[in-house]
DNA sequence: GTCTATAAATAGATAGAC
DNA sequence: GTCTATCTATTTATAGAC
């Protein structure tokens, strides 16, 4: 009789109360990420992590608690990790170079990169913003707004350095971040199959960051 | 007792076949735009088209069914101005007239206007992209394509006349697609009170347009 | 065309044995 | 920590009266 997991590696013996708990909320990350909230079933997700269903309600008190858990989850995961353009080392020397390109590009390539290792995440995160869940405005608050700042504040001095046009910074910042999301979007959505366009994280990247930099140099 | 619509204006009589499923659609296409399939309900439907669920499974076999409905009502609705670049005359004169910026800032400024004034329904599109629906399929193929190889074949042109830079035409629709539907989905999803960013559709048709063209010029 | 009432299926959640 | 069995609420879908 099956009882062990048939989704993850780790067999034969029982699991401790906090790697299970660790193992549903993997488990339940992707399979939220397929179906959203209501379109996952409880039961799908104990099939899924090789538990019964029981075990679940008994690690998280409610469905929902389980889909909220999922942030606290990643947040640990991330490590601080988060506002990873402001601990990369390379990204600190270009922005102190004013070297525009390589601030530019190496923001858009692991963008792109993070994205694509990263898909159940990105789909969890529409999920919960068409939802109206509240990790969609932690997104919002923890990661959107401090980069737009972050960026508008580079643009911002480039811009009194007279080496870019006086354009708001925060519209520069959406221009760019709109390629390089929207780039990613279709990838995940749209054109899983690579039909529209196929191109590596590399050329992208580099077309991206040339044509918004040419775009609104002065 | 309340037995008339509470959502609809038309009230007093009764409504034929064709108007009470018509109304049931645009009802529909509200509800399920905010919640989603899975997360839709059909009682909420019939309560807010103001009548029993029988009637609606009466129009509708399944709840699929209507959901589906939802992509022959719209293309209806739409009589055949999908395309809608290819019909509009101002557009058509600034290609002719090889008027790069008029003819990127129409096109910028006719999408933002059509996502703002169509919210329901883009929602709707995301939710069915992340269902992995049909009607993402048909919005992928129907849409996105031929607007793909539109624009691409004016870039490839712009580029034969030595106006713009040699770089694979299809990223550069990605590219100026990106800004656009980004900024859309921004004003959708994460930033509805924009806080963040807040401009008019023209002044970001304006920039966005200024970026692009002067981001891929010679 | 519309309703009320209800059947049938499935969902989330709990109890109690091991 | 895990299971089987079960309860309750909700949801899709149908029947039959008006």
């Amino acid at each position: 009789m099956i009882k062990e997991t048939q989704t993850e590696t780790i067999t034969g013996s029982r699991m401790s109360g906090d790697e299970r708990r660790s193992q549903i909320l993997r488990v339940a990350i992707k399979i939220f990420s397929q179906s959203g909230f209501s379109g996952t079933t409880t039961k799908e997700i104990a099939r899924a992590a090789g538990v019964s269903e029981a075990i679940i309600f008994r690690h998280f008190a409610t469905k929902k608690e389980l889909y909220s858990a999922i942030i606290n989850f990643k947040a640990c995961e991330n490590g601080e990790k988060l506002l990873p353009w402001e601990e990369n080392s390379v990204e600190r020397d270009a922005i102190e170079a004013k070297d525009d390109f390589q601030v530019f590009y190496n923001m858009a390539l692991g963008a792109l990169r993070h994205h694509e290792g990263d898909v159940d995440f990105m789909r969890l995160l529409f999920h919960s913003a068409l939802d109206e869940h509240e990790l969609s405005e932690m997104f919002f608050e923890q990661f959107l707004t401090p980069l737009y700042e972050f960026l508008g504040a580079y643009i911002r001095r480039r811009q009194a350095d007279g080496a870019m046009r006086e354009v708001e910074p925060k519209i520069i910042v959406r221009a760019f971040l709109g390629m390089i999301i929207h780039h990613s979007l279709n990838n995940i959505l749209w054109d899983k199959s690579r039909r529209l366009l196929n191109i590596s994280n590399e050329e992208a990247a580099k077309c991206f960051a040339e044509i918004l930099l040419n775009g609104v140099k002065k």
